[in-house]
RNA sequence: CGGGGAGUGGCGCAGUUGGUAGCGUGCCUGGUUUGGGACCAGGAGGCCGGGGGUUCAAGUCCCCCCUCCCCGACCA
């Protein structure tokens, strides 16, 4: 395949677009890969299209290997299996909706798993069947709050879907396996580093779940791991171990004081520690030392809201995501001024444990975060305007409607697993495998014959890679200022010829000519044979489009030799014109 | 969802107290150039994001909406 620049369908800019900020948004414009069509959607030109095609194919490539078989649902679904699952709500205002001439409802798929448990319900019905994973190669619709940063999080995208059906747990662990090793190979085989951490299930239901994340400071997921050990996680899966109960036979009763003017945690803690009546013999008091009491807002799919009080530390922030992951499918918002206003049991800024709980007077639910131990004393509001309690004690003086993981983790932190100190890293998503478990199968009626001809649920897995993410995610990990450097597996084309001479001179015949010979070794080229353009142009641009070898017919030519260089590498050299393909096609590149 | 910034030829930008919409780049024609985004001359290309309003007159002033970018989503 030779494609030639005189004739393609492609415009590089020579400024950066100002509406894209991340590097892969915009190099990927730039360079003429993706034009944005509209909100949250681009489109492929033919050097991005070769790009996204040959990211699909090595996907593609590693998912027939494990056995998997390919298949393709439509975009556009009915309503009712969405809804006997329950995601026709659950999934909220990010599902996009729409109604047939009669007024039918539809929707456009964020994720298949109905549809293809349904699909195998239909077709299946025996033990003997299973294992069975199936997977699609297709476009997704997910009305995004807010998409950003080019094809990083668009609102349709392309997206690997695949699903395991097996009889049982040791099945499913198999399955899962084998997903996941797949999953590694691809990964390797395109290019990018990642990182496998342990993750929420979320929305979807199920136990086992982890990510594959590309770590990136433009990425939009936290995640801990574990200088020591293989611990790794993202932060609204880090489950910290229950601390052990203190014993607080000899504790103090707890006292109240007056604290006035001290509406925040840092003006407490200076209070407590200027005054003479309050400072502490042995050490300054902390911020930790306080137990500080947050009202958040619960948003149910349906509309519902309901407010939720959390206790955690002073010195840590409720880290929303995390809390979220576990009240889901219940969104957190904000608990407004008006709300305060109309909750007048609570006194903002002095709100105490005493008041929070079902059974209190509030009677607005009490969570405690799991790192506070019974037992514990703690400084925290009394529910009174300026007025504190301090040494009030977890389990003698207050209780809670439960324990949750809401404290946002830091780095230092100690790894849950061997209590080394944890580092946070921030990664984009480009993978994520599931032990959903019965949920889908059970409420769509999934069942075969067991060896003793007894129904059983199937238990199933769900696992996706983001292949249009994948493309910019490569592409975050392979550029540098003046353009893209694909790794060879996935630049759209294998070499980029540049013809630098005069019109008409020996340059363009040697570079037709190695074009021609590079094809007839299976090598894909991009020959620059635009007539009138002067070569630092031919330069930029292919240096922007960033194939990782780039030829050169120019000078050299008139004393028998082409330029050679390695763009990944930045290296360069001359080969004589004879030697040119066969050196081409053995460079080594990463 | 909240806050901030911004929408003017493909891309990057200017546009004063309201008075014929401009520059660079890219594109077309002709000529000169040809190893690091060349030069000269002549051209084409605009619903000034959309809709209302004020005015003799609106890119410019007012209101509403849409879109894009960034930040935030909690202070007890």
């Amino acid at each position: 395949m030779i494609l030639r620049m005189s004739t393609m369908f492609l415009r590089t800019l020579r400024d950066d677009p100002v509406d894209a900020e991340v590097p892969s948004h915009r190099l990927l414009v730039r360079a003429g890969y993706i034009r944005r069509a509209a909100p949250g959607g681009y489109t492929w030109l033919p050097l991005g299209l070769r790009t996204l095609n040959r990211v699909e194919t090595i996907v593609r490539e590693e998912m027939d290997a494990i056995g998997a078989q390919e298949v393709h649902f439509p975009a556009m679904l009915p309503r009712e299996p969405y809804e006997i699952t329950g995601r026709w709500t659950d999934y909220g205002p990010n599902l996009f909706r729409l109604q047939d001439r009669r007024g039918i409802d539809f929707l456009l798929g964020p994720t298949h798993e109905e549809m293809f448990t349904l699909l195998v319900k239909d077709l299946y019905s025996s033990y003997k069947d299973l294992p069975l994973w199936l997977y699609q190669i297709q476009t997704k619709f997910r009305d995004e709050a807010r998409p950003r940063a080019g094809l990083l999080r668009g609102r349709e995208f392309l997206m690997k879907d695949s699903y395991s059906f097996d009889i049982d747990d040791e099945g499913l662990q198999r399955s899962y396996d084998a997903h996941r090793g797949a999953y590694l190979r691809t990964f390797d085989r395109l290019g990018l580093p990642y990182a496998v951490v342990s993750a929420m299930s979320g929305a979807m239901g199920g136990s086992a779940s982890e990510e594959f994340l590309f770590p990136c400071d433009s990425g939009e997921d936290t995640f801990v791991s574990c200088a020591s050990c293989s611990y790794s996680a993202n932060t609204e899966a880090v489950r910290v171990g229950e601390p052990a109960k203190i014993d607080y036979s000899n504790l103090e009763e707890a006292v109240v004081y007056d604290t006035p003017a001290t509406p925040t945690i840092a003006t407490l803690v200076d209070l407590f520690n200027t005054r003479s009546d309050l400072k502490r013999a042995d050490r300054q008091w902390m911020a930790a030392d306080t137990l500080k009491n947050v009202i958040v807002n619960l948003r149910y799919p349906d509309g519902r809201t309901e407010p939720l009080a959390v206790g955690v530390p002073g010195d840590r922030d409720v880290d929303t995501k995390r809390l979220e992951a576990q009240v889901s499918p219940a969104e957190i918002v904000e608990f407004t001024e008006a709300d305060f206003a109309a909750n007048k049991n609570l006194i903002k800024g002095y709100i105490g444990p005493q008041s929070l709980g079902l059974k209190n007077s509030s009677g607005i639910k009490y969570l405690l975060d799991r790192s506070i131990a019974i037992g514990s004393a703690w400084i925290t509001g009394a529910n009174a305007p300026g007025r504190h309690v301090a040494g009030l004690v977890n389990g003698r003086d207050f209780s809670c409607d439960g324990v949750v993981d809401a404290a946002d983790v830091r780095a230092g932190d100690s790894c849950p697993k061997c209590n080394a100190k944890l580092q946070i890293r921030r990664g984009i998503e480009i993978g994520h495998v599931f032990q959903l478990g019965r949920k889908y199968a059970e409420a769509l009626g999934l069942t075969v014959l067991d060896q003793n001809g007894k129904s059983q649920v199937v238990t199933m897995g769900s696992y996706g890679i983001g292949v249009s993410r994948a493309v910019a995610a490569i592409a975050e990990a392979n550029h540098d200022e003046i353009g893209l450097k694909w790794p060879s597996a996935v630049s759209p084309t294998d070499v980029h010829i540049v013809v630098a001479g005069k019109p008409g001179d020996e340059t363009s015949t040697v570079g037709e000519a190695l074009a021609l010979a590079l094809h007839d070794q299976n090598m894909t080229v991009l020959l620059d044979d635009r007539k009138g353009v002067s070569p630092g142009v031919k330069f930029k641009d292919a240096e922007l489009i960033g194939t990782p070898r780039i030829v050169i017919a120019g000078r050299g030519v008139a004393t028998g030799v082409v330029e050679v260089r390695n763009r990944r590498a930045g290296t360069s050299g001359e080969v004589a014109i004879a030697e040119a393909a066969n050196h081409i096609v053995a460079m080594p590149i990463k």
